[in-house]
DNA sequence: TTGAAAGCGCTAACAC
DNA sequence: GTGTTAGCGCTTTCAA
């Protein structure tokens, strides 16, 4: 900056002005030292910049995994929505680690980051209102108990009565469950599952706990090792309902390589619709949260935190859709 | 920092002393340091430290799309091999956009970053060769030329050449092509489609251009669409070499709907085993480049340019392998 | 409208 | 083994 202000035969100053795009700068001096930022070919240093001022014009995006295809789909809306206030998008990856989520908490490249949007996966409310770093945080998924964090989701519980309802509708009466999470403390597994057993009762149905599969993790594999124990059942469902696609993928999978027709003989729905789900064979029914407006809303409560600061937290829940498609057509 | 200093007693670079780990610090003071350290929750400011020593610890990944499956999980393997190296990972998006490309080459966001992972979509041989900015840069995929950057890829006409001798061992005879891309300056549909060629060749097979198709871009849609115009030819093919595995499963699913057996009527091989392709109905045949290893050298080069510097660019070619599924057991 | 100088938090050189 | 000091590139008072 400085040999630009030689060259132009100003100060530092006016070049930041310039830079800047400062109101009081004459014109003749403006171009002079525009014509000389772009011989040298200048850019801005985006550290001292942020050391100075505070911004960096940075936030991060926490998520458990990027190549889970709801959180890729959602990291594109998110990095969309980001550039379109100009801030650019760091990702971080925690593979759902206590440690990698905790780092996160505690604020990992402090001071470089002006706010972080967080899905966690295995933090809970007692570890969320121990936050001691102060960057604005935007927490995604389930809601936990906290102080002055925002957080924005769609409403699990209704979302997974609605799946139980079509179910029933169909004509369906054992409908399995694949994804409970006996040993993790994600909250998201408990929400459905509680969704799904008022969806039972809803539509009057008997719950059978042998229809319940708890899933380690949420992938494919996951999906179909569960659903081969479920068809190794006595009596096995007549539908299923997987806390995420990926799960129902798995599911779908498993029914085919057994030659069980679906949805004949098994409904199957998932959870998320990721793009995979209307080219799986069937198209899988799902729930579709409103992914853009999630991200969109994630990028709008931060942009308010930094601008205006403070206020109670705010808690914004998001709409989501029943999809339906051919794993779930009327089974007569 | 100071704070520090004055809590324990000591100078301020004594305290950055114990922060980076410096060895000769006398035990009595670093556990003193320390503690004053803990008591104050003191942070470290990156964009100070990026200033004065002018590494930030953060590397760019520049990728088209982070919601493409073959782009995720190279993603997913970037960030766990940078993670290694104690880099963070900062991800843009181009959208395959000439504008946003054109950012990457030129730096945004420079000083801040240490290096970049770029993997060009229509940037070309031209624009490599014209860049000014001199962070160091490693690309990834389809080989161009260029002068000081570093390229990790695989061989892609070979790989393609892999395919087509496997199809014709299996005794197809019309086999078709789906991802050429007329308007598009990216290279890897041009050398796939070489590869094709030659393959055919190889194997005494006769080239009809008919059954060359064009894709507008790599998503499932554009597979289905192409499918549905093969399957309209009057002598439509006995197999398809679909360029990417998305453009697979989008043809595979209009096999599906069309009641055309796969593998029997028509065979199918993809390129570049995403997950997905061992879960599709029937699982997919596809040319499975290694990943990690492609993730994992590109780390490596770009650490001994932040190390050593200069030296010729090098230009690294990973392996590849067929992975065979059903998608393209013997038709007989 | 423009310039001079201070200082953001940190580390490297050098002195003690 | 530890302290002093200068300076990374920028913006922000404050003066001119």
């Amino acid at each position: 900056m400085l040999e630009v202000a030689t060259l132009a035969g100003v100060s530092v100053k006016t070049v930041s002005n310039v830079v800047n795009h400062y109101v009081h700068v004459s014109t003749a001096t403006r171009v002079r030292v525009q014509s000389a930022l772009d011989e040298l070919g200048y850019r801005p240093n985006l550290s001292a910049r942020s050391l100075r001022g505070g911004q960096s014009g940075l936030i991060a995006l926490a998520l458990p995994e990027l190549d889970f295809p709801y959180f890729a789909e959602l990291a594109r809306y998110i990095v969309q929505a980001a550039e379109a206030h100009g801030w650019t998008v760091l990702i971080d990856q925690t593979d759902g680690r206590a440690e990698r989520e905790k780092l996160v908490m505690d604020g990992i490249r402090d001071q470089l980051i002006d706010g972080v949007i967080f899905s966690p996966l295995v933090t809970g409310a007692r570890e969320l209102a121990a936050r001691r770093d102060t960057t604005p945080m935007v927490l995604l998924g389930e809601r936990v108990h906290h102080g002055t964090m925002d957080h924005v989701g769609i409403d699990n519980v209704a979302a997974a009565q609605t799946v139980v309802a079509h179910l029933a509708t169909l004509g369906h009466t054992r409908i399995a469950a694949i994804g409970e999470q006996r040993h993790r403390r994600g909250e998201t597994a408990r929400l459905r599952l509680q969704g799904y057993l008022a969806g039972l009762e809803n539509a009057g149905l008997p719950f059978d706990p042998t229809l319940v599969m708890a899933a380690a993790s949420y992938h494919r594999a996951d999906g179909a090792a569960a659903m081969t124990e479920l068809l190794a059942l006595g009596d096995p469902p007549d539908a299923v309902f997987c806390f995420n696609d990926m799960l129902a993928i798995g599911a779908l999978r498993t029914l085919r390589d057994r030659g069980v027709r679906v949805p004949e003989d098994v409904a199957v729905v998932g959870f998320d619709d990721i793009e995979e789900s209307s080219y799986s064979a069937p198209g899988l029914t799902t729930i579709r949260p409103d992914k853009a407006r999630i991200a969109s809303t994630s990028i709008a409560l931060l942009a308010a935190r930094l601008d205006g600061g403070g206020g109670p937290s705010r808690d914004v829940t998001e709409r989501f859709d029943l999809v339906v498609r051919r794993s779930t057509a009327s089974p007569s």
